[in-house]
DNA sequence: AATGCCTACAACCGCCTTCCA
DNA sequence: ATGGAAGGCGGTTGTAGGCAT
């Protein structure tokens, strides 16, 4: 099927004469095409032309540089040029320990999502974090040296072999996804499959308008076992790694969270000020955790409410994800939610409760409903677990 | 000086996705 | 709904420069 579509799409490719493709015939000049399109190393004359151009007409339309400025590029080249080269807020010169750091932390989340990781590396781009990354492992191949330090351990993946890279995991020690995020492991550990790689989104790809009740596409186009996903017997064995969490923490994590779903947090949208912070790591392993499923939840909202504070947002959401949350074993009553106010005092609580109920219907008619479908394990579980306390 | 080897990194290529008329 | 253009991505190649012989 792959191969056929493959096929389908070079024969295409060869008909296709606006392509940019840059290959010559032997015995050409190899430094233009028959277009007269160079290629090769730019010179500082066609940078200051591409940039006087992006100065004069922002980024874009890259296909039209050649037209209107007579530079003999191609769009993709003229592209390429200012996102890898040309563009101001770039970073120069060797990488940081912190940022190597990052890349190997990264790429183990990741695997080879360059342009991902570069949107977690501000100024740099995705070539350069190719490039080191692939310098890195050679030198490491050289002298014998594993992919990864030691503190980030592997996921053994049966279906790798030499020459696939792994997927890898952190290991429950590790400090999380760079310095100026601590994406909690469960959160990645939530979406690790055994042979597959999952990346949870950075928030900056969740449009503003966007906050809870739905499974981002793009998580699922790159999970593509959602069902692997939800099979928890599956985690292999090196997954697991217990802490000392006690279970009642991680219930009163879930009940936090419940309640500011319910009656409002004070949380900003960007993932705001958590208590639940500095709880100590939690369980890696979904089958430590004492719910049955984990689920990611994103709501539709108009944009004028998007900073209103009873839109439910992680508590531990630091940039990268709006929220996940963990599902009772037992469905709970809706009546729990008039035990959730603990901090609200009894002669308040009914009248505060039913008001906010009100107010809670009314923001849950934004809410993308999921009917229920057990072919589905994502949907049927946010089905099982949303409708009991919200029916329709 | 000439040559070969190695490294870093810039740039290309093909494929895929997204956008838009 | 659809096809073409544009944008984006990741693998790969090309090349300049440094170093050793």
């Amino acid at each position: 099927m792959h191969h056929h579509a493959n096929v389908v799409l070079e024969g295409f490719a060869m008909i296709s004469l606006k392509s940019c493709t840059l290959s010559s015939f032997s015995g050409e000049d190899k430094s233009s095409d028959e277009n007269n399109l160079k290629k090769g190393p730019w010179t500082a004359a066609e940078d200051d032309i591409l940039a006087e151009y992006v100065r004069r007409h922002g980024t874009g339309n890259w296909n039209i540089v050649q037209k209107n400025t007579g530079l003999a590029r191609c769009g993709k080249s003229c592209r390429l040029r200012w996102t890898n080269h040309l563009r101001p807020d770039l970073r120069r010169g060797a990488f940081s320990n912190e940022e190597q750091r990052k890349v190997i932390e990264l790429h183990a989340l990741m695997g080879n999502k360059w342009a991902k990781m570069a949107q977690e590396l501000p100024g740099r781009t995705d070539n350069e974090i190719k490039n080191f990354w692939n310098t890195r492992l050679k030198k490491r191949k050289r002298v014998g040296l594993g992919i990864y330090p030691d503190d980030i351990k592997p996921v053994f993946n049966a279906h790798n072999s030499e020459t696939d890279q792994p997927t890898y995991t952190h290991s429950a020690n590790d400090s999380g996804v760079g310095s100026s995020s601590c994406v909690s492991r469960e959160v990645f550990n939530n979406f690790n499959t055994p042979n597959q790689p999952h990346f949870v989104p950075p928030i900056s790809e969740v449009p503003a308008d966007m906050q809870c009740l739905k499974v981002p596409q793009e998580m699922m186009q790159l999970s593509e076992v959602p069902e692997e996903m939800m099979q928890l017997s599956e985690v292999p064995e090196e997954m697991m790694r217990m802490s000392e969490v006690p279970e009642e923490m991680l219930l009163q994590e879930y009940d936090e969270f419940l309640e500011d779903f319910m009656y409002g947090g004070d949380y900003e949208c960007s993932g705001g000020p958590s208590s639940i912070s500095e709880l100590p790591p939690l369980p890696s392993s979904r089958d430590a955790l004492p719910f049955e499923e984990s689920m990611v939840v994103v709501r539709e909202v108009p944009q004028a409410e998007t900073n209103q504070h009873y839109i439910p947002r992680s508590p531990r959401s630091n940039g990268y994800l709006e929220s996940i949350f963990y599902p009772p074993k037992v469905s709970q009553e809706p009546e729990n939610y008039s035990n959730m106010q603990g901090e609200l005092n009894a002669g308040n609580r009914e009248n505060s409760s039913e008001q906010r109920k009100h107010e809670n219907e009314d923001i849950l008619s934004n809410f993308i409903w999921v009917e229920e479908d057990r072919s589905d394990p994502i949907k049927d579980t946010l089905y099982s677990v949303i409708h009991p306390f919200f029916p329709r």
